[in-house]
DNA sequence: TACTAAATTGTAATGATTATAATTTAGGTT
DNA sequence: AACCTAAATTATAATCATTACAATTTAGTA
């Protein structure tokens, strides 16, 4: 197999390398729209019909755990899962449901900082109607 | 029965006046440690005997709508309730499980707007350590 | 006081996620 | 290159939050 980033990433995280985990990093690399667990266990499915939506929960877990991918909670029924590692904050269209990068950084985090807590997670997201629903 | 804000509130919203909306209300106002629909249900229970879940759930989801309160997402696990109405972020400690209002507003709603999106929700919480659990 | 739409209730169903235990495998060691 | 072992995968069952449903009750108006 060729080189590949995210067989490295695994290993710097000291994580076996599994073909199930570089699937889903492959897959969420490619699919940038937010995904809930059970879409990418059901894509997945059809080229591994091995899979088991426990392995994708396990996996999205510690790779959320290394940091190597961001678990959000946004539609209050799903957790999505992103790849995504520059800070930005999202906007959920509450018409068609879609979720939608927003490349903004939180410059809140001093008052925070301020009270004594540490930050390890920053999320920011809007709700509304997305500009293709307003049309 | 004595004035009460939250009547008037029900009133502005057209929607009806009931005891069990009444108690939410007051019990959201008394606890404004962000609890989750069970807690509210158990605690009200123990005075309401015949309250019912599916009640608080309806309730929520309509005072909801009706922006007299606000559903937050920020476990994973289940929607949090806060009454407060000033636009504040959130802190999530990871240890104690806490959840602690942020007393800033999001600047950045901005660029969100320059794409064409219009915004009803504006949603922003951290993750880390508190204070007191880092003591 | 009577009426009606809306709200409440209890129960059952759903859907996301986690627990469990058996099997398999990645990656280091002989 | 075969071996070992902890870690990962798998299938199934259990759990927990939330929603659907249908019957009963009630708020607010006529």
């Amino acid at each position: 197999m060729m080189y590949e980033k995210y067989v490295d990433l695994l290993k710097e995280n000291s994580i076996k390398i599994t073909p199930q985990r570089l699937e889903i990093l492959r897959y969420l690399d490619k699919n940038r729209n937010h995904p809930t667990a059970y879409q990418i266990y059901t894509d997945l499915k059809k080229n591994n019909p091995s899979l088991s939506k426990t392995t994708v929960y396990n996996s999205l877990e510690i790779l959320n755990k290394c940091k190597i991918i961001h678990t959000i909670s946004i539609t209050g029924l799903e957790s999505r899962y992103d790849i995504r590692n520059i800070i930005h904050h999202h906007f959920m269209c509450k018409k068609c449901g879609r979720i939608i990068d927003i490349d903004i950084a939180c410059p809140n985090i001093r008052k925070t900082l301020e009270q004594g807590h540490k930050i390890e997670e920053v999320h920011g997201y809007f709700k509304g109607r997305c500009r293709e629903c307003l049309e």
